[in-house]
DNA sequence: TGTACATCAGTGAACGCGCGTTCACTGATGTAC
DNA sequence: TGTACATCAGTGAACGCGCGTTCACTGATGTAC
């Protein structure tokens, strides 16, 4: 039991936060597989061997670094879904949100964009499996929607896939058209997201209900 | 001008053949930044010096990969979208592609989703260039459909980049899953698909056209 | 066809360098009495 | 409060290793006559 505040504990944790800060930012420009141990601790300012009291190898660190920089999003994509009912608002506020996170954090996108399909295999499943909850809350937003009756649960997963995939790649195509370019990027993205959201409301249109057709359905052949 | 076939450029072309193959088998289980000149050469079974006659870098390599793989699968989506009327069938043609390609060559798929957001410019930006290709091949074909009749061409566009990117992360997920959750993945994908379908087929229902509403608009606030 | 010279893909030794990891250590912080 | 001991974050020397790059070279292929 400590009566003060853990001189030494909050020493530590503040060495390991250090450490993670600047992994992430010699992660800007390169990837995990080629960090090495001795330039983070340069970068730092402690010998290389003191790494060790912290994290086991690089590859540890990524994995803290996944869920240090994924883990304070949780909730967000769900209070933004769960906030209005027009859906063109909240789509708005969807691309807002990438827009800002992505100007205030940019390493951090970085990171977890570079990573997703990189050279690591924990980190890669540490990052899949965040996104993989992130799905499963945004569906689980959905499933609370008026417009979501009906759904199966398999096309919810399915549709919190396709939006969480394509925030990641609307934050990663933010990030490689830089400041001047983000305005166009969100644009498309707002696009594309209004698409979907168009099929979404068209979903069950054609299979299970027995609704009446308003469409023409110049598709069939 | 050579008589006979040019016997020393030949067997020049097969060693840089030889050292691309090799560099993506090495690739598969790291990425191109933590890729070393020695470890192609070494896999090759030529000197490290040997290297510098096919290729200025590794980089340089890395670009010409891209090129490689991403260079003979033009045309092949157009084909496809340009062939059949039928939306559906049009949809499994796509996924089945995808499936067929990635179970025969994974290393080609896996670099370049893995160097798409990689930490080398060079490739990242090649392959950004290629991406853009296919994205404007499938808009051109897109252009051609009677679907997309009143289309800005700025939509056409954004549906092709839409496309494209699903195609890459649909590869993308087959290779993370594995030869047993391939056919889970191209179920999921063939259902992104026709969402994003549907969502184009209802895309000028709103704004533009003074068409009738056969809608009952439940998600206007 | 034969000869003399040019080209150039691949060789092999050598270099300096930064890497990850080991080990015994130091000295400030924490704990027991 | 004071003392004696335990803990442990960070030190610093040392190691063996593989790296990218240089350089002068070799010998088969190609070319000119």
């Amino acid at each position: 039991m400590s009566h003060t505040v853990g001189t030494r504990q909050s020493q530590k944790l503040k060495t390991r936060q250090a450490l993670l800060d600047a992994a992430l930012v010699l992660l800007e420009h390169q990837s995990l597989s080629s960090l090495g141990l001795r330039e983070v601790t340069r970068a730092v300012g402690i010998t290389p061997t003191a790494f060790y009291r912290h994290f086991e190898s690089v590859p540890a660190l990524g994995v803290s670094l996944v869920e240090q920089t994924l883990g304070s999003l949780h909730g967000m994509i769900g209070a933004i879904l769960a906030e209005t009912g027009d859906s063109e608002v909240r789509l708005d506020r969807s691309v807002d949100l990438i827009t800002r996170h992505v100007r205030e954090q940019p390493a951090h996108f970085r990171f977890i964009a570079r990573e997703q399909h990189g050279g690591v295999g924990p980190v890669r499943e540490a990052i899949a499996a965040q996104l993989r909850l992130f799905a499963d809350e945004v569906a689980a937003a959905l499933a609370t929607e008026p417009e979501s009756r009906g759904w199966a649960d398999e096309d919810l997963q399915m549709l919190g896939g396709l939006y969480v995939d394509h925030m990641v790649l609307t934050a990663s195509a933010m990030l490689d058209a830089g400041p001047d370019g983000a305005a166009r990027v969100a644009r498309v993205a707002r696009r594309r997201l209004r698409l979907v959201t168009l099929g979404a409301l068209h979903w069950l249109d054609d299979e299970p209900a027995p609704q009446s057709q308003g469409d023409p359905a110049p598709q069939k052949s």
